[in-house]
DNA sequence: AACATACTGTTTGTATACTAACGTTCTCTG
DNA sequence: CAGAGAACGTTAGTATACAAACAGTATGTT
């Protein structure tokens, strides 16, 4: 990010909506290097099915903070690369189960760990007790 | 946001990427809710134009944390509303300078007060303390 | 003056993110 | 059991967000 971006005494930048957005764009962007061939939406939905098992696509989305239309499209994309299949629930016409495939699963827990990765490095401008408080902070807020 | 969003023992809630988004998620709908006809992106431009003058775009997607591909699109929202007009710099012909319509000065203020009332609606399952310090973590962060 | 380099704005393609509306299916209540 | 209401998934429309490629313009070096 430019120093441009940050001339010193424009309200704006103080505005905690304007740097949150920023510090998610940050964020999205040292995810994308670290794993490859995910986004963070598409690992959150991964991470929940491996961690619940078959699930609605509905349900899914509410457990990773995407509406329906939203996890819709995460899914079809995870189901482009294999990563997902999906089947009906014979017990509730309306539902679609998300399931990973095999190649999910195996992809799940390298994953898993260069998500780690890119949370360190999210965080690397703060100390260890500066990072504490800020996700209990964030977790506050959510 | 649901109940079941936060299930207390899954480690992605923990995460600090997930809650950024998810606290991002938040602000923008309670901006949404305060500030009528301007998304936050769409008030941070103009904030700044109002602040600096007219300005180029690219300039001014910087100043925005935009990549000149969103801010283009930010701005030909602002200028189907007629907020701002884009002029081009006779200094230099690759510029096209964003200003700010009578319209546009005429919307800014009120939007600011709105955009401050969003802001204390977004912090306020904090403290007062609490809110400083989340703030001073993020811009240590951007 | 010529050339390499860099910057501006634009376009295309992909990926969230939300609203609103819709038909299908389920559940609950009377 | 019938009808109301809710939940599911889908679609269309709008708005960020970024990568990659592009032509036009400016700048700096030689």
């Amino acid at each position: 990010m430019s120093d441009e971006t940050c001339p010193r005494d424009y309200q704006l930048n103080a505005q905690v909506g304007f740097n949150l957005r920023r510090a998610n764009q940050r964020h999205v962007a040292i995810f994308q290097k670290h794993v490859d061939g995910l986004t963070p939406t598409q690992f959150a939905a991964m991470a929940r099915v491996h961690e619940l098992g078959p699930i609605s696509q509905n349900r899914l989305g509410r457990l990773t903070a995407m509406d329906s239309a939203t996890i819709k499209g995460v899914v079809e994309r995870l189901l482009a690369k294999s990563l997902v299949a999906l089947n009906p629930d014979p017990d509730d016409k309306r539902l679609r189960l998300v399931s990973l495939t095999a190649e999910g699963e195996a992809l799940i827990g390298a994953a898993t760990e260069q998500a780690l990765a890119a949370r360190m490095d999210t965080l690397a401008p703060l100390s260890e007790a500066e990072a504490v408080q800020l996700e209990a902070l964030l977790a506050k807020l959510v």
